[in-house]
Parts: structure tokens; C-alpha cells; sequence
DNA sequence: TGTTACCCATAGACATGATCTATAGCTCCT
DNA sequence: AGGAGCTATAGATCATGTCTATGGGTAACA
């Protein structure tokens, strides 16, 4: 019936055969020496077999004492090291730290933070996995991520949702629309030029259809890519006017390869959001990066 | 200060994580669930990191707490392995088993013990260790040996003494002696043949002098030999009277090819003992032969 | 869409069992 | 002979582990 002695007897016998006597491993363990001797007792009298034996020096083990210890003192290490361990991942010195989202946001938006992270905690593996949002969402509620990183906004009831940083979408053109350089068009003397835009399952392209439809339009893009350098660099050549997130765009708009479309009228912020899912405690690490980024 | 966790935490954590449910895990260790949940969280609170996610179907390991558990599992099995074989220990089915003894006794007393021992406990190895009754004792109390096994009789404090078997020394002689065969012979005549002797420093050697030298008279082996086959063999070979254990040569004496030499003068009969250190208690194995011998 | 069943968390009462104090015996060392 | 150090034992105490009772949540199913 026994099912095993009471693991922390364990202790007490590894430290009294560790220190050889029953006195500092009181000590040791901040016990009295008869909770020691009863501890040892215990075991003894549950395995009916002496472990020690005892002199005036202290004690020292038997045969059996040995065995026991030869597996006991091995024990004692790897929890030893679990506890360590513990305290390294809890002290970010060790883990693992999973982040999904789109490769144009960790490139643009989140790779200072992912370098500032790794920076103060190296020992803390990253480790990113690009994809779509409903991507992200699916790895993120089968655990394969620890967060995920998207535009909002995102309504499941799984899924904790913390707003980080707005971005603000807006309308690029390279040298060969440079007549549009200092106009300010309205939507329906956009659509007289080629448009270019993400493909159709983003957000990003949601939204501007979604736009243009409550303004009585209709957006069909001359060009559609599935990349956001793609989306760039057919701007900067001429190819039309692509719709992109302008933080993305900031070293071309510095540089004049390219030059913002204005519009009459506002077109809407898109909020980053960073996903959790409910149910999933965060890991010390996911802990660390959210305080990081919001 | 917390100088790590309570090991019986551990357990419980063990199990939770292995049967991914904190009600199994408690029916598994006969307790109720909230004591495990309440062991759980004592963990998860000493780590200051979550160690399981709960759903509606249980309990699932977080990335941490897998960390955890591939630390627990080895030592759970290493406390496992070592409760298993301090049974195996205590049931004579594995262990060792360290007998101190001069080869005669091996050969000629202990042999049928000891197969029969082996017989009954195959698991149990045996290590014989020769020598003389000094270097048994010393072998002894150095812990090299579990018990001793030589002739009586034997004071020392530190040692306890179980007598246990009475031999008869005499003397013999081979066929070269017949005409002494059916005679009663003084201490006297003995002495006027040539006397083999075991060496020096052997009990039954300081035995037949001291006893020699109580009648007043002096013992000078003509032969002296190291061994009690050779005590035998040089007996049987008409070089000498030999002085034996009669035990010994039961069988030559049996087959008519040795006589035992009669005396007018009764010799003191030699106790064996089982020798074992006062201070050190027996080994399982150890009591088991104790027991069968005695 | 309720309903059931199973899971875990929490609060608080309780009792077991670990721990302590006090003491005695032993051995070694001075 | 006396002291210092060790362990064993007995018995009192109290902390901690364990229980009961309860509530809330989720998944499965009708």
C-alpha cells in the first residue's frame, strides 16, 4: 500500500549522509537534530534496514545506507538544478520567448524591441514565426506561440488583446506620379491611377475596401502582391500607388524615392495589437516582452 | 533563505503533470483534489511562474512547467529505482554479502552454507575474503567485511561473538604410520615422530604448543606448512604427523587414507565464531546467513 | 439552448504528523 | 575524571498538510 516514502525524508537523509553526521544536517536543513534522528529513523524503519551507523563521531552509512544514497544523491542534483533552472527562466537568464506576426511587423516595428530584449536577456532564446493574422491566431490558441503580434482590431473571446502602437496606413508614390507630389486627391481622382495593394486576406486591404465602399467606391487594385517590400518597391518604380503603413515607408519618405498621396478625406489608423490567449498563463519571458512593448 | 522546495512537492507535481489532471493525480497519491491543487500552487508560488494551464479537461504543462517536469521525472524515477531496490535489499534478492575467513573454514565448514545460501538468494553476491584471524578482525572493523568467521576464542570489546560450530583437532597420519594405528600414544612417544605443523601464527598453531607446553613438554614441527591442504597432503604422503582439524578429513579418513593418531591425553576441542562489529549494523543479507549458520 | 458532468479554485475547519524542548547515554579526547 | 560532542528517546506543542463544502467555468450533449 506504502506507494513511497514521503519524498522530503529524502532530503533529510541526503544531507545526513552528505555532512556524515545527523547534528549538521540539522543545522543545514534549519531542523533540531531529533527531527533529524526521527527522519532517518523513519526511512529506516520503512525499508527495515539500517542506513547508518552511529558513533560518538556521528554517523556513517551502511552498506544499504550506500545504495540508497547512490540514488538519492543523484535525485538530490536534478532537483537541485530544477530548482536553479526555475529560477533562471523566472529570472530570464533561460526560456524561450515564441512571437508570431507578420514579417513586415517584426521588420519594421518590432525588431527594435526584439533587439533590445535579447540585448538585456540573451540567455532567452526567440524564436519568430511568421504568418497571417488568422495564422497567428491559430498557432497562438494551439500554443505553438506564446503571443502574437497583428493589427487590430481582433474579437475572440480566447484571445486577450492589448493595444501597442497605431500605425497609420496612407497612399505611396514614387518620381513617376511626381505631379501628385503637392495635391490633395479625393478618392475618386485616386482610382484614375493604378493602385496597388496588399493581397486580399489582409487586414490592411480589408479595411481600405471597406473605406472606399462607404464612400460610394470601389477599389480594384491594377497590382497585387503578397509582400510589403514587394508593395514598396513597385512604388518606387512607377508601377502605381500602393497603399502601405507609412512607419514602413519612413526611410523612402526621407530619402524622396517616395512621396505621400494625400487624400481629402482621413483614412483610419490601424491599432498593432498583441495577442494572448486567455486560458494560457505567459511564461516570465512573454511577461517581460508584453511590459516591453506596452 | 528558502533553501529549496519541500520535496513531497515534487511528488505531487509528478503526478499532476503525468496524469494531466489534478483529480487523478490526487486519486493516485489517496488525497483530495484541492490538496493537490493547493500543493501545485505552493510550487508555482515559490517559482513565481505558473507551472500548468487549467481547461475544462484537466491540467496541461506550461513551458516552464515542462522544464520542471523533465527534471522531476529523472529524479522521480531515480527515487523510484532506489525505493525498488532497498526492497530487493531487504528480500535478499540483490545486495552483497562480505565473509572473512581462512580458506580451510571456507572450504571445509562454510562450503555447503554457503551454496546453500546462494541457492536461496541468487541475487545476493558473495565476496569471500581470506586471511588469518588478525587480518579478519582488522578487515572487520574496517567495514571491508560484514562478518568474520574464525576460531574461538576471541576478546574483543568491539567485536560480538556468536559461537557457533565445534571442531576437534588431532592428529593424523598416513599409511607410512599404520603400526600406530590402533595405539594409544603418550605426549612423549608422539613426539619421537616428525610433526607437521600449520604456520606460526594460526590459532590451532598456538593451541597444540600451549597445551604441549602445559604437560612440560615443547612442540618443534619437523614440517611447517601455509596451508591446510598441505597439512593434509604431506600427512597422507608419510612425511609426518600432521595436527588437523578432524572435520577436516573426514573424508581421508573415511577412505582409510589417513588414521587418526590417538592420545593419551584429551585435546581441547576449537570453537568456531561468527564474528561481526559491534558498532555496524547487519546488512539484511548479512542476518540471513547469520541466521542459517547459527 | 439549456443541462449535465467534470474539472479546478477557494475558504475555513480540523487533525495529523512534523518539530521542538528536555533529558539521558555513549564515546572520544584532554 | 571531566568535558565536549554525538545520537536516542519521550512527550508536549503547534504548524502545516489535509479535509469538507462550495462555487465557477468549460465542454459535451440532448
Amino acid at each position: 500500500m506504502s506507494m513511497g516514502n514521503n519524498y522530503e525524508l529524502y532530503k533529510v537523509f541526503y544531507w545526513a549522509a552528505k555532512t556524515g553526521s545527523l547534528s549538521q544536517a540539522a543545522k543545514t536543513l534549519y531542523l533540531t537534530q531529533p527531527s533529524v534522528s526521527h527522519a532517518v529513523k523513519q526511512l529506516e524503519e520503512s525499508f527495515g534496514v539500517a542506513l547508518f551507523y552511529r558513533n560518538a563521531r556521528g554517523v556513517e552509512l551502511t552498506q544499504e545506507g550506500a545504495v540508497l544514497f547512490s540514488y538519492i544523491e543523484q535525485s538530490h542534483i536534478l532537483i537541485t538544478l530544477a530548482e536553479e533552472k526555475m529560477a533562471a527562466l523566472k529570472n530570464l537568464e533561460s526560456g524561450e520567448l515564441r512571437i508570431g506576426g507578420s514579417d513586415s511587423l517584426f521588420k519594421h516595428y518590432l525588431l527594435p524591441y526584439l533587439e533590445h530584449f535579447h540585448e538585456h536577456h540573451p540567455g532567452v532564446k526567440l524564436h519568430l514565426h511568421h504568418g497571417t493574422t488568422p495564422e497567428v491566431i491559430t498557432f497562438l490558441k494551439e500554443g505553438r506561440i506564446d503571443l502574437g503580434v497583428v493589427r487590430m482590431p481582433i474579437i475572440d473571446p480566447q484571445l486577450e488583446v492589448k493595444e501597442s502602437f497605431q500605425l497609420q496606413d496612407c497612399f505611396v508614390a514614387g518620381a513617376r506620379y511626381a505631379e501628385l507630389k503637392d495635391a490633395v486627391l479625393s478618392l475618386e481622382e485616386l482610382l484614375q491611377h493604378p493602385i496597388i495593394l496588399f493581397s486580399r486576406n489582409s487586414r490592411a486591404r480589408m479595411t481600405i475596401t471597406e473605406l472606399f465602399h462607404s464612400y460610394g467606391f470601389s477599389i480594384r487594385p491594377e497590382i497585387e502582391v503578397g509582400s510589403v517590400d514587394l508593395l514598396i518597391e513597385f512604388a518606387k518604380r512607377g508601377l502605381g500607388i500602393s497603399y502601405v503603413t507609412r512607419e514602413f515607408v519612413s526611410k523612402e519618405l526621407e530619402e524622396g524615392a517616395l512621396f505621400e498621396v494625400r487624400l481629402n478625406v482621413p483614412l483610419p489608423p490601424s491599432q498593432v495589437g498583441i495577442l494572448t490567449k486567455r486560458s494560457m498563463p505567459l511564461s516570465s519571458a512573454a511577461q517581460a516582452f508584453v511590459r516591453l512593448v506596452g
